[in-house]
RNA sequence: GCGGAUGUGGUGAAAUUGGUAUACACGCCAGACUUAGGAUCUGGUGCCGCAAGGCGUGGAGGUUCAAGUCCUCUCAUCCGCACCA
């Protein structure tokens, strides 16, 4: 046979499509395997990324299929988002359109790479089934209290024209098209991720060993919790009725009480409330102002460049101390942090101090180095000895913190507090191409949820999108409606969810059985017994935004009462990224190679085995064209010298003891192939080496000439590789094995036995020469062997130490 | 600054428990077969050295009979977070 890649693929993709090859059985008896790939984004093409997400999952996916066991493997659409929008303002298309003709276009991709996704529960985001859905969901948590609507000060991208989650700014810019976000004041929906912001990060623990460490540190760091001493500074008299007596003090966080002695000044975020009512009532000059105006504009990257701040001509009495404290206005005082509101204390903050230093505040040190002098030319920041801090003087300053603490409670003046860097999720987006937000604006009743039997609120088609302003909002029709409430003339609410819901559900989705899709997002039986996700493999650009939520949804459905358990994902496989020229591979760089051209030219079987053996899944693979020749030149030998087979329906059983020197090796690597494969398979994904492995069993199978052996080998062999290129092994399978040989293979202890065993031998630790043993010799007779082998080395010097390491080496210790 | 990772031939990378460093592949070199080869097959290929031998896993120490692997320090690169009080 000559090996055609295009008439084998062709041919099996048929036969998979045509059997049903893949898809999961409703026997919840079997022992089930959920192995899933995050789901793509529906851009056009799929990219060398996707390429190898869906090889190292259709592996993992392929090889549990082998074992007999009920595999989910499935694959779907992340169809919602702008840059559908995009697209159709460039092309003057519509985006439902342009995003479902994607999805067919796509779908040839995955046939013709000959992924085992499970047909019959594809679906896109877009889909209103799976619409009406998720507004059953956001109606749930509205009425528990988790989804709310509030003004809010908001990340809004001009370039997008639309609200972004913190989660969605990069560098201070839009995660999508990078255009510098800036602060409006808008009306917002918002889930209360913060709720659960203890559990997220508790649960981290659960998920140790499951997933990679840097992607719990990242969530760790982005809920950011810290505890530390919340207390009020009272503005003093005169500071009081300049404020028109509308404020009486207002509160502070710190996460270092240990300096509170050492406060000299304190600082408010531009705009703190007390700030906006100074401006609205002029209590400031045109000139103080004019400076907050200009730092409230100021985007997030350029407030850091430099300090600077303004004097509100306040003050607050120190509350422990009677002290009057100055109050200022700052830049580096972020308003969603805390209260918006600092203690500065220069003595012991760097920030503090620089600012101290600008302004010529004054500063005050209550710490000082346990030995050796405080330097004052700098703020010191370490842990040392309390002074100028009455009856805390001499304590160790980490130490006094709880002290102090408990200090303030007992005197009422303050308490100990824990505040998280994670914020309320906002989700409303002023865009067409997303799910609709399931409320209605009534004059007389308020925000009103939807009736559940109403859903879905679907888009309507007939739509203009221009890039200007939100297209629902612009609709001649769409938006009256009348309220579910009274029944009155209404508007339905214009913002669409965020994409990020959509794939914060999506992996329960596919625990649903097609049949039931129409009267159910799920059921409980199927959620038990598909989930968890046993492996979910993804790009870590997703460690915290997708994760994250996923998990935030996870919770809420179980409190909802729809499922039983606290995390979706057990294990989580984090690959990395494709690389071209040491570059990311991107379009705007010209360095991306296109799958569909590599299938053409190779085969799909080629991409897949390069993608699986170029490096281990989880470091950066650097493309290769001539390691992609090599790949598809294993292939076609492998191919090729499948003619040495005998065919045979079972495995062929071989008299080990009578096979000669090159037989015995070649079965002896054929098993350590496969006992690695299943290893590996199993718990490392590292089929790099696996397919090494193999490839070395080629070489040993193709020094020698027994038929039973060859036989033997490719049985084992086009089963451990299936997984990895699977046209060419059904080819195989299929011509020489009746396709019996894709199964769990069993590993034969015998042929690991040797005849002799090559020790290495070392003088002082340095390998100078090697001896030939049988498996039974005596340490004696080792040794013996071993100095008469190296006596050149030894010479006459005074032997020490004789080690014997079994099977592995002879070391021998010589003094001088 | 905080946190996470990585560093091994010309290149991608192996070495699962401290036990023969560089498996497997790419590239390169040589040979065979060929009208030809960018096909196929065979062999060679860490560095220095004619050789004997020496040196070799970013660098410096340490533990050990034995270190890529463990410990201490250090350098470099990458990634994430970042005026988070």
């Amino acid at each position: 046979m000559e090996y055609n890649s295009q008439t084998i693929e062709k041919k099996w993709q048929n036969y998979w499509a045509e059997n049903d090859s893949f898809e999961p059985t409703e026997d919840f008896t079997k022992d089930k395997k959920y192995i899933l790939s995050m789901f793509p984004f529906p851009s056009g093409r799929l990219h060398m990324g996707h390429v190898r997400n869906y090889s190292i999952s259709d592996a993992i996916a392929r090889y549990h299929r082998q074992l007999g066991k009920n595999v989910l493997h499935p694959i779907g659409f992340d169809s919602f988002g702008m840059p559908a929008e995009n697209a159709a303002i460039k092309n003057n298309a519509n985006p439902k359109t342009w995003t479902y003709d994607n999805i067919e276009y796509m779908k040839g991709e995955f046939k013709s790479l000959g992924f085992s996704f499970s047909k019959d529960r594809e679906f896109a985001t877009s889909d209103e089934l799976y619409t009406k859905f998720e507004q059953g969901f956001i109606i749930d948590m509205f009425e528990k209290g988790l989804l709310y609507r509030k003004k809010g000060l908001l990340n809004w991208c001009p370039h997008d024209q639309t609200v972004l989650a913190n989660e969605q700014v990069v560098d201070g810019c839009c995660w999508r098209c990078d255009t510098p976000i800036v602060k409006k004041d808008m009306n917002q929906y918002y889930f209360k991720i913060t709720e659960y912001g203890d559990e997220l990060l508790a649960d981290l623990k659960k998920l140790e060993g499951g997933w990679p460490k840097q992607v719990l540190t990242m969530q760790e760091n982005w809920i950011g919790k810290s505890n530390g001493l919340e207390f009020d500074l009272y503005f003093d008299e005169d500071s009081k009725a300049k404020l028109d007596s509308k404020f009486e003090s207002f509160d502070v966080f710190t996460t270092r009480p240990d300096t509170v002695y050492g406060v000299s000044y304190t600082a408010l975020a531009p705009e703190h409330k007390i700030v906006t009512y100074m401006i609205e009532n002029n209590l400031l000059s045109d000139e103080v102002i004019t400076e907050i105006k200009k730092m409230k504009a100021t985007s997030s990257i350029d407030r850091q460049k430099e300090k600077s701040g303004v004097s509100l001509d306040l003050n607050v009495i120190h509350p422990l101390t009677g002290k009057r404290i100055p109050v200022w206005i700052a830049n580096f005082v972020l308003m969603d942090y805390g209260s918006g509101a600092v203690m500065a204390v220069p003595a012991h903050d760097d920030r503090d101090w620089d600012f101290a230093k600008k302004y010529d505040l004054p500063i005050n040190s209550v710490i000082k180095p346990f030995d050796g002098e405080l330097d004052e030319s700098k703020a010191f920041t370490e842990v040392g000895e309390l002074f100028n801090s009455e009856e805390f003087n001499g304590m160790n300053s980490k130490k006094s913190q709880y002290n102090i603490i408990k200090y303030f409670e007992e005197k009422n003046i303050g308490k100990k507090t824990t505040n998280y860097k994670l914020k309320d999720w906002g989700v409303s987006r002023q865009r067409y191409w997303g799910a609709p937000i399931p409320f209605v604006h009534c004059d007389d009743c308020g925000l009103v949820m939807e009736k559940k039997e109403n859903l879905p609120i679907a888009l309507p088609e007939d739509v203009e999108i221009t890039g200007e302003g939100n297209p629902l909002d612009n609709h001649p029709t769409w938006k009256h409606c009348s309220c579910p409430n009274c029944g009155k003339d209404a508007i339905r609410e214009t913002d669409t969810m965020d994409t990020f819901v959509e794939s914060s559900w999506y992996f329960l989705r596919f625990c649903a059985s097609p049949e039931n899709w129409e009267k159910e997002a799920f059921s409980k039986e199927q959620i038990n017994y598909w989930m968890g996700v046993d492996q979910y493999i993804g790009g870590i650009e997703h460690a915290i935004l997708h994760l994250l939520y996923a998990r935030f949804f996870t919770k809420v459905f179980r409190d909802l009462g729809y499922i039983d358990f606290d995390e979706p994902f057990d294990n989580l496989l984090t690959q990395g990224m494709v690389l071209k020229d040491g570059a990311k591979m991107s379009k705007s760089k010209g360095n991306t190679v296109d799958p569909d051209a590599i299938i053409a030219k190779y085969g799909a079987d080629t991409a897949r085995l390069f993608i699986l053996f170029a490096a281990p899944p989880t470091q950066e693979l650097e493309w290769n064209d001539s390691a992609v020749e090599g790949s598809y030149k294993f292939i076609k030998r492998f191919f090729d010298r499948s003619s040495n087979i005998v065919k045979t329906d079972s495995i062929p059983t071989i008299e080990h003891s009578s096979l000669t020197k090159d037989e015995k090796f070649a079965r002896k690597k054929v098993y350590e192939a496969l006992k690695r494969a299943n290893d590996v398979y199993e718990e490392r994904f590292t089929f790099n080496t696996m397919i090494a492995g193999v490839m070395e069993a080629m070489n040993a199978l193709n020094t020698q000439s027994n038929s039973d052996v060859w036989s033997e080998g490719y049985w084992i062999l086009s089963s451990i590789m299936e997984p990895v290129i699977p046209h060419t092994c059904w080819e195989i399978s299929d011509e020489y094995f009746s396709l019996n040989n894709l199964a769990p293979q069993k590993i034969l202890e015998e042929v690991f036995v040797e005849d002799s065993i090559t020790l290495g031998v070392s003088i002082n630790g340095k390998r100078r020469t090697e001896i030939e043993i049988s498996p039974d010799e005596t340490k004696e007779n080792i040794i013996a062997m071993a100095k008469d082998k190296a006596q050149k080395w030894i010479g006459d010097k005074e032997i020490v130490k004789e080690i014997v390491v079994p099977k592995k080496l002879v070391n021998i210790v010589i003094k001088g």
